[in-house]
DNA sequence: TGTACATCAGTGAACGCGCGTTCACTGATGTAC
DNA sequence: TGTACATCAGTGAACGCGCGTTCACTGATGTAC
């Protein structure tokens, strides 16, 4: 609450956990240190702790800011794509499965980015996960407003997984196959709206 | 080739590629230490480099085990369900969207366990893990004559991304929810052996 | 408006620790005769 | 069968390095009068 003044202070911590939000993704959770995410920041390390309790308590506000800012851009590519007049469900699959967010891991879904190091994670950061996952599968049901939660998430497996295993396959033809495939399949089984062919 | 002679050494070596193989995929790529897999493998760390060239050299190995262990295994499990009279794809789903497949990463599919970390890799581990999706959706494939291999990409996105999101949410309901949602969607997809209801 | 002092954000050196890697050595195994 | 020696798998100490965390300090900002 009372978030009016954004004190100096305010705005450094700001600066920290954005750097930390992008380092996580790119990097993994394990691959995040303080010293490079303070540096990052334009800081020196010493001053970490006057911000964070710990590494774990940064990982958990990197996370939800991740989070928060991954679902604000993909927002709003969904509003661009309504306003052309696609389906809700449409426009949030193409824009989790396109290729700009195959490439872009460090401003991308953190689902996507840390899911198969999620279950690895203890106390608050494995919370805070978990709550990533809850939120990707809300937004999926948000735009699929018939679905069932066991629906929305199996869909929301597949948008992760499917784009984890197109990035592990690379910026190429086969990664941007997967893309393809799965944006169709996902697109025909549960959008009433779409076309039965091209 | 040529794989006659079990010399002390080759067991030596044995060791210690399972024990890494169990290692990244319960703690991941980043979390394996040399010195901890070779206590695990009953020996003292000095001696890794008359095994292995560099600590990547044992990622790469420890993946490749990784995957044909898990692979035999859950080919194990398919082959009992099939004797029970189940389709190949159903047997397939079903193992390993299986509650003891939730439970048992560090003996399961790699791509699950490593999914989100491929991508970060470099050099040889980074081509393993490629190659480890390959397999995988590979394997999609021989369980489901007639799919393509995009419609068996898409498959193994969400065996993968189901599994993952499961183990994110817990040993609990909610993950096991995930887990029996994705079944009954991928067999009622593509499963025409599949019943129409239970 | 100007000075004196308290507050506070950030610095940089230091800590103990564990990492990947190297290497001189040990002691068991295997071969030669 | 027995001895002498070479081979070789594994040991354990050491290396340089980077980690998370602590802390005494600095210098800028803000308040009191």
């Amino acid at each position: 609450m009372a978030r009016i003044a954004n004190s100096r202070k305010e705005e450094t911590h700001e600066r920290i956990v954005q750097a930390a939000a992008r380092a996580i993704r790119r990097h993994g959770y394990a691959g995040v240190g303080v010293a490079d995410v303070m540096k990052e920041a334009g800081l020196t390390h010493g001053g970490f702790y006057a911000h964070f309790k710990s590494r774990d308590d940064l990982l958990v506000e990197a996370l939800a800011r991740a989070g928060s800012d991954s679902g604000a851009h993909i927002a709003r590519a969904v509003q661009a794509r309504q306003a052309r007049g696609v389906s809700a469900f449409r426009a949030f699959v193409d824009s989790y499965l396109s290729e700009t967010h195959l490439l872009s891991i460090d401003t991308g879904c953190p689902v996507a980015a840390l899911g198969s190091d999620m279950a690895r994670q203890a106390g608050s950061v494995r919370q805070a996960s978990a709550q990533r996952v809850e939120r990707l599968i809300g937004t999926v049901r948000d735009t699929l407003p018939g679905a069932t939660r066991a629906t929305a998430s199996v869909i929301a497996g597949t948008l992760v997984g499917a784009l984890q295993i197109a990035r592990a396959l690379g910026d190429n033809a086969e990664g941007r196959a997967v893309l393809s495939a799965a944006r169709k399949a996902l697109i025909q089984q549960h959008d009433s709206a779409a076309p039965k062919a091209d």
